[in-house]
DNA sequence: CAAACCGGGAAGGCA
DNA sequence: TCCCGGTTTG
């Protein structure tokens, strides 16, 4: 066997962990090190030269993207397809179990997953029937009570009792939406989880044949796992199993959901024989920005110890912005990527991150301004529009009558005259007589227990999904859809409302057509219409299309893990912000806020920028914050200040006195001044009389932007331009 | 049924 | 301050 192609690429320590015969590993992965590689690689090892087959292989991550891209580059480097092979996230493994084997899990065949809206609905609807009130307990806290239990993997009846009426509530709640769920066979995403781990646990046939498939067991991201999962991986692997983890403890900023760093802190507890293998060279950033990133990194305790080194060493040093306001802020970063576009970057190689999401609005307003494109990660997804999981609701109901949650949903979705008196009559009945919303409406009307009108808006609904699903039998996934949107009347409801958000909804509904084309086109023979109901929920559908337009990337931190920029501007950094204040009372939440400062410095390659506004509006309150412990945590040699003492009036267009607020800045390193100030008007001799917007750099480089009256915005190198103040 | 109105809450977001 | 959800009102 030639083991060139495997190894020859990779580095010592990659090569190290690629090869390693030793039963557990516990491969510490610093950002940029090449992980997946290591993964990939590691897998080809396996079954290329070990002569294992690929069906013993298990690799889990958390999000699709991850699992997409580590089957293709398996695909690509093994040349073998990946479809009898597990690679998946937790989430989608745990279905893909459950789904083989849902009767002795203690399903119905066709379960429904319920995404943390339906989770929601359904949470509150809980505490509306067991007779809480619903402003004394909110359906948002209740489910993230519920989750937060199934991620330790605690059902209802283990959730300790106690005389706090809080945990007293919420167990009583979970006990009662626990039961709504076996009922109707509602999976929710923490169930899924739970009751893979329960499954294998309890089975032990089913548990000694899986063991004895996945004799290899890899896992991306270890340090996101919580504890259910960890559990599961270990029940996986049993005894004689081969468990392999990648993850990097630095990198760990969701313990606020659930995940536990302790998983990778204490694993060589755990497997004491497990071989542990660092990766440190990085392959991504300058030295600057590592040694920024190190820097940083290196004040928190406990732990497991890495230091990244790359062989590209100094680079760029650090930009530093210090705003007047969150305004000024977000307009130097404009500036900032304007001109780097206009050296002939693409926007897109420019990121923008923030703490959070408050945050974009102000950002997003510069741009436009300033004529920047931009995309902004997160939001919704498709397929947790509104229009779609209504489309989806009507197949759904199609699929499964007694499915309550769709029944809810799309009743009178479009509007049908189906008021809340009439539901309400439905809904007593169904749960007096334990049965289907479905069920109850079909006995309503028969025996005409309602007025007419509300019998005969009722039967125009029964009998539309009833035609619908005569029409869609033996049709493609597409016509399905196609025939369910325009026969539920969503299309026309959508094109009625005013605005662009009606025309987006047609869009995105007609979009839902064109996805389940492409989705025949993957599966031609499967069945189809549950699988890519399951599918829809569990993938939710990446932000699709304008991926080819060239635009600024703007996100949050966390949603900057796992990617990278040639250019960084981290924005935001104050103290209160980042380390957001809500942080500071959990001393392992400091932590991980700092571990959230170490993976944005690491998504920068080549340059990185970092602002903070001296003054802040946050809910409607103007604040002052110190800059962020982060900041002052970088080595002064790394950080150049940019315009550091130039302060700007709030308002640009309108200049006025800016009292004792706005200083004055110097032109030259000495600090001499020249008595210029942000917004003050001045004279020059060829362009006239005009207003300072912007001021760059120092010294004899400095230079000012003008917005002239009559010639517009110019740029002037100050020791050159002789403006006279007015 | 839509528009107007009101009050509470506001960190991060994967499946 | 703004946004959301729920309620009231026309």
């Amino acid at each position: 066997m030639d083991v060139t192609p495997i190894i020859d690429s990779l580095n010592d320590a990659q090569r190290q962990a690629v090869t390693s015969d030793n039963q557990h590993l516990l491969i510490l992965a610093g950002a940029g090190s090449g992980k997946t590689r290591v993964l990939v690689h590691r897998m080809a090892w396996l079954i290329d030269v070990q002569q294992q087959s690929p069906q013993s292989i298990l690799a889990v991550t958390f999000t699709n993207k991850a699992a997409r891209e580590m089957r293709n580059r398996i695909e690509n480097m093994l040349g073998i397809p990946t479809r009898s092979m597990w690679v998946g996230t937790f989430h989608g493994l745990a279905h893909r179990l459950l789904n083989h084997h849902w009767a002795e899990a203690g399903l119905q065949q066709n379960f429904q997953i319920l995404d943390s809206d339906d989770q929601q609905r359904l949470v509150k609807r809980v505490i509306k029937d067991i007779g809480l009130d619903e402003n004394r307990w909110p359906g948002r806290q209740a489910q993230w009570f519920i989750n937060g239990q199934k991620d330790e993997g605690i059902r209802a009846k283990y959730v300790e009792d106690s005389d706090d009426p809080f945990i007293k509530t919420h167990r009583k709640i979970y006990l009662a939406y626990e039961e709504v769920c076996k009922a109707n066979s509602l999976v929710d995403f923490g169930e899924l989880l739970l009751r893979a781990h329960e499954l294998l646990r309890d089975d032990e046939n089913l548990l000694k044949h899986y063991q004895e498939r996945f004799t290899n067991i890899m896992v991306d991201e270890f340090q996101d796992t919580n504890t259910i999962q960890y559990a599961w991986l270990r029940l996986l692997t049993g005894k004689s199993g081969s468990m392999m983890v990648v993850g990097d403890d630095d990198q760990s900023i969701y313990g606020w959901r659930g995940a536990k760093i302790e998983n990778i802190q204490d694993f060589t507890a755990t497997y004491p024989k497990a071989e542990t293998i660092r990766l440190e060279q990085n392959y991504r950033s300058t030295g600057t920005i590592l040694q920024a990133a190190n820097a940083v990194i290196s004040r928190n305790t406990g732990r497991l110890g890495k230091k990244l080194w790359t062989a590209e060493e100094g680079g760029d040093l650090i930009s530093l912005y210090s705003a007047f306001n969150e305004v000024d802020e977000a307009r130097f970063i404009a500036d900032f990527v304007k001109r780097r576009f206009e050296q002939g970057n693409n926007y897109s190689e420019s990121a923008v991150l923030y703490r959070s999401n408050a945050q974009s609005r102000v950002l997003e307003d510069a741009m436009l301004r300033a004529n920047i494109p931009y995309r902004i990660y997160g939001g919704h997804r498709f397929y947790e529009r509104l229009e779609i999981k209504n489309a989806l609701g009507y197949l759904r109901l199609c699929l499964n009558r007694n499915d309550d949650q769709s029944f809810e949903r799309v009743v009178n979705t479009p509007t049908r005259g189906i008021g809340n008196r009439t539901l309400e009559d439905v809904r007593t009945l169904a749960r007096e007589q334990g049965i289907s919303l479905w069920q109850s409406s079909v006995k309503l009307i028969e025996e005409n227990l309602m007025s007419g009108r509300a019998t005969n808006a009722l039967n125009a609904f029964v009998e539309l999904v009833t035609d619908l699903e005569a029409s869609i039998k033996d049709k493609d996934l597409s016509e399905m859809a196609e025939q369910a949107i325009n026969s539920a009347g969503l299309l026309e409801f959508h094109r009625a409302e005013k605005g662009e958000k009606g025309e987006a909804r047609v869009e995105n509904l007609l979009e839902l057509v064109g996805a389940c084309k492409s989705y025949e086109a993957d599966d031609p023979d499967m069945d189809t219409l549950p699988q890519f109901l399951a599918q829809a929920t569990l993938e939710a559908g990446d932000k699709q299309a304008e991926e080819h337009e060239d635009a600024l990337q703007m996100m949050t931190f966390h949603s900057a893990k796992g990617l990278e920029f040639p250019l960084v501007v981290m924005s935001g950094m104050e103290e209160n912000l980042f380390p957001h204040s809500m942080s500071a009372e959990e001393p392992g939440r400091l932590e991980e806020e700092r571990r959230l400062a170490y993976v944005g410095i690491t998504r920068a390659e080549k340059k990185l920028v970092m602002t903070y506004a001296e003054c802040r509006r946050i809910y409607g309150e103007e604040r002052t914050n110190a800059v962020s412990r982060f900041v002052r945590d970088v080595p002064g040699e790394l950080v150049e200040e940019v315009r550091a003492t130039v302060k700007r009036p709030a308002a640009p267009g309108t200049v006025r006195a800016t009292g004792g607020s706005s200083r004055k800045f110097s032109t030259s390193d000495k600090g001499v001044d020249t008595g210029f100030e942000l917004g003050q008007r001045v004279a020059h001799a060829k362009f006239g009389e005009g207003v300072i917007l912007t001021f760059e750099g120092q010294g004899a480089n400095a230079r000012v932007q003008v917005n002239f009256n009559s010639a517009g915005a110019k740029w002037l190198v100050v020791s050159y331009a002789r403006l006279e103040a007015i």
